[in-house]
RNA sequence: GGCGCCAUAGCCAAGUGGUAAGGCAGAGCUCUGCAAAAGCUCUACCCCCAGUUCGAGUCUGGGUGGCGCCUCCA
């Protein structure tokens, strides 16, 4: 079965097929590192980090970069009131962006290309966009000529007639036409700097991930993502300097994942509503927030809310059980054979799976798979006798949905220290003598400490929070 | 002004034109010393109005109500 991916350049489902047989070329516009991230960039990052475990699911070999902006106006403005240097912090949030990743459970990227480390590249690319008139200095700046370049528009579908340029932008007279924009920046005193061809400066905005692109994965890339608001104008531009550059298609499929609103409004600096990940993560377990992010399809708007959230733990919290539950019905089960209804079931299962994360990663669909596989473990559980090979192809099974979505924690070897299994040992012998008040208090106790007792006839069962 | 998105149960949220997935919350039952977990059962005239069709949540047109891009922004 082939995957669909949406291309935002043909607004359809297309059939998803790679440059070279087997292997894929991603591209995602990472964050500019001067803030810490907030839920809104994780959103992005954890359905691409998504996109990425299906296609090596799939059996695809990924190579799937995410940039650091590492130098642009923001941190020089930032770097000045924290009184450090660029660098400085932009490694500073390099950092920081690398561990609320991870806390989020998202995949190391195959590379994290900065801005930084390519400035000769950036200049070589500008330098032929110069001589072959796609581009023009002035006034210590480079500008793109968008008149130059016919289809510049075509990835956002914007009519450049149409653009109201000059009414909430201000027109810069350096500028042949208010729709150009800039290639690289002429420092201010002070500012940090590279010379180049046309003095002292910066690469602008768009042209890194061009010359990124370029020089990391080729002239043609597979797929290029990023938030919607990347759409216009950022890699529209990004199209129109790679592809007068190259003379190829800059990307064949580009993908654009929806905004996560707060109060059905748009996360902005401006309506101080940012949440950051690491706030987030303070108050629930990773899971919680992925599934909260992919139980919504990627190109839906997705609200955040407490009430929200509280329902994605409770949802997470199935899933966990019953991996907890199948684990330790292991321990009693029986070396028989497997049973053969079960299998037939989770195969089923299994390609539904597949076929709905095919359909354009629709990850909600996917979640109800993995929610008709945990309904079939624990009907399976009911009986009284099962076999050890059921369950651990059940829990196998589960394990290839979580390494897709990534929905359990993967902390198997959670010990109880000796202190609780005294306890533990000791309400068994309180049960056992009928103190039912001993037997209660020590449950108590120990709800109180995040683990749960439950008394099952295979014996005393316990799990975390 | 241009381009575009969304509107499905108390809540979250899928849905290739053929009489509505899944999860959360809630109710009842089973199991349990009591619980918990789990199982079983129950809860939707798909924003409105026209139209196309044998048949529309699903297509078309028109409303209404939200939202986004066109400026840095995921």
């Amino acid at each position: 079965m082939t995957i669909h991916i949406y291309n935002t350049m043909s607004r359809q489902k297309e059939p998803f097929v790679p440059l070279e047989p087997g292997k894929v070329k991603m591209y995602v516009c990472g964050p500019t590192v001067y803030n810490y991230i907030h839920i809104g960039n994780a959103r992005g990052a954890i359905f691409f980090d998504v996109v990425r475990r299906y296609l090596t699911h799939a059996g695809y070999d990924v190579n799937y970069l995410v940039n650091f902006t590492d130098v642009d106006d923001k941190l020089i403005r930032k770097a000045e009131e924290m009184g450090e240097s660029v660098p400085e912090l932009s490694q500073r949030f390099i950092d920081a962006y690398l561990e609320d990743v991870k806390a989020a459970g998202i995949h190391p990227v195959s590379h994290h290309p900065r801005v930084t480390e390519n400035i000769q590249e950036i200049i070589d690319m500008v330098q032929k966009l110069v001589d072959t008139g796609y581009a023009y200095p002035s006034g210590g700046d480079v500008y793109y000529r968008t008149s130059k370049f016919e289809e510049y528009g075509k990835l956002s579908h914007q009519n450049l007639n149409e653009l109201q340029f000059g009414i909430r932008i201000d027109v810069d007279e350096r500028k042949e036409n208010p729709q150009d924009f800039v290639l690289w920046k002429g420092a201010k005193p002070g500012e940090i700097s590279w010379v180049s061809p046309w003095g002292e400066g910066r690469p602008g905005w768009h042209i890194e991930c061009s010359a990124m692109v370029h020089k990391y994965l080729g002239e043609t890339i597979d797929i290029h993502g990023g938030g919607q608001d990347l759409q216009f104008p950022h890699h529209e531009c990004e199209v129109a300097q790679t592809e007068a550059f190259t003379g190829v298609k800059m990307a064949n499929y580009w993908m654009h994942n929806a905004f996560l609103n707060i109060d059905n409004e748009k996360m902005s600096k401006s309506l101080g509503n940012g949440i950051l990940l690491r706030q987030v993560l303070e108050q629930v377990r990773p899971q919680t927030f992925r599934f909260f992010i992919l139980n919504a399809h990627y190109r839906n708007p997705l609200n955040f809310s407490e009430e929200s959230i509280e329902q994605a733990d409770n949802s997470v919290e199935r899933i966990h059980n019953c991996v907890c539950n199948l684990n330790h019905r292991l321990e009693t089960a029986l070396e028989g054979e497997i049973a053969q209804d079960v299998v037939d079931r989770m195969n089923q299962i299994k390609q539904q799976f597949d076929s709905k994360m095919n359909d354009d990663f629709n990850t909600p669909d996917a979640i109800t798979a993995l929610f008709e596989l945990v309904s079939e473990a624990n009907v399976y559980l009911q009986q009284e006798q099962v076999t050890a090979s059921t369950l651990r192809a059940l829990l196998d099974a589960l394990q290839v949905f979580n390494g897709v979505l990534g929905l359990l924690s993967d902390e198997s070897d959670e010990l109880l220290d000796e202190e609780i299994e005294q306890l533990i040992a000791e309400r068994v012998a309180a049960r056992t003598s009928k103190n039912w008040a001993r037997a209660d208090e020590i449950r108590d106790l120990l709800t109180e400490q995040g683990i749960f007792l439950e008394d099952t006839p295979q014996g005393i069962r316990w799990r975390r929070k």
